[in-house]
DNA sequence: TTGACGAATGTTATATTATACGTTTCATTC
DNA sequence: GAATGAAACGTATAATATAACATTCGTCAA
């Protein structure tokens, strides 16, 4: 599909995809999305599995493959080596970008003539929030 | 199981599984693991699961969470912080580890008082062997 | 204008991964 | 030997994901 490119019907999908996620504001499940998207945007497992796809390929959304749910991005621009800490408290995720953990993954990458494309990583463990509220 | 039965200890279903993954020499799911075990060692899915749990607590087994799937241990000591190069074309995983990538981890996590726990760091792209077949 | 075509979308059914739950087993203790 | 309880077992089912097919809709040639 090139010219006139209407708004497609996945397009619009993809937005309440995208609204669920960030409302949730944790990673959810896709089914968690289905059952908690509009009641008048009722979607297939498929449906919600294409539009997630389309959102990571736009940079929009991520998977954690540890917790095999998704998270709206909650950065502007660097889609590509982003690192979670994942709260297994209460679930909070912090998404960031440490340029010496691109830059060791690289180098190591290149030393051993691994040609590189995606990288995951993925911590786990407890947020400020619940580390405080352990202490009391 | 029926009388008469003899029950399976637990720690020889683990080395069953230790044996199936060593063999595979690739990552494999748990219904893989299941299929390939010998024939005299049929187990129900929670029974590998359990195998598996106890491979990674003792260090001997990881789950690669990009992949939904097992692998042995290819290193004899740090079972923690590892990091794996996955070949999307031969399956092959390197398993490594990073003192710089440990420490910018630990860095970030300190820095932001994030509780470190774990980690999953998985690399996906092509293996040096797979790479020069692809330039002929 | 119209119908053939193909890409995108939608639906149904099913495959794959993982665990809740109730039962059985067996070492320990009396 | 019976009572006890922790560990481990398998059945059944939950949760995650995709294959396969049907439908829709824009495009374009006739
Ligand atoms: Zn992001
Ligand atoms: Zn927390
Ligand atoms: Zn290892
Ligand atoms: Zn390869």
């Amino acid at each position: 599909m090139r010219k006139g490119m209407r708004r497609r019907a996945s397009a619009e999908y993809a937005d309440i995809v995208l609204e669920t996620l960030r409302k949730a504001k944790r990673p959810i499940s896709a089914y968690e999305i289905i059952s908690m998207s509009r009641a008048d945007a009722a979607m297939a497992p498929p449906t919600a599995y294409r539009a997630l796809e389309r959102l990571i390929e736009m940079g929009l959304a991520h998977k954690l493959e540890s917790l095999n749910a998704f998270v709206a991005c909650s950065h502007s621009a660097h889609h590509n080596d982003m690192a979670f800490a994942i709260c297994d408290s209460c679930g909070s995720v912090a998404e960031f970008m440490l340029p010496t953990l691109a830059k060791a993954l690289g180098n190591w990458s290149r030393s051993k003539g691994f040609k590189l494309n995606a990288s995951t990583i993925e911590l786990h463990g407890e947020c400020p929030t619940c580390c405080k509220a352990d202490q009391r």
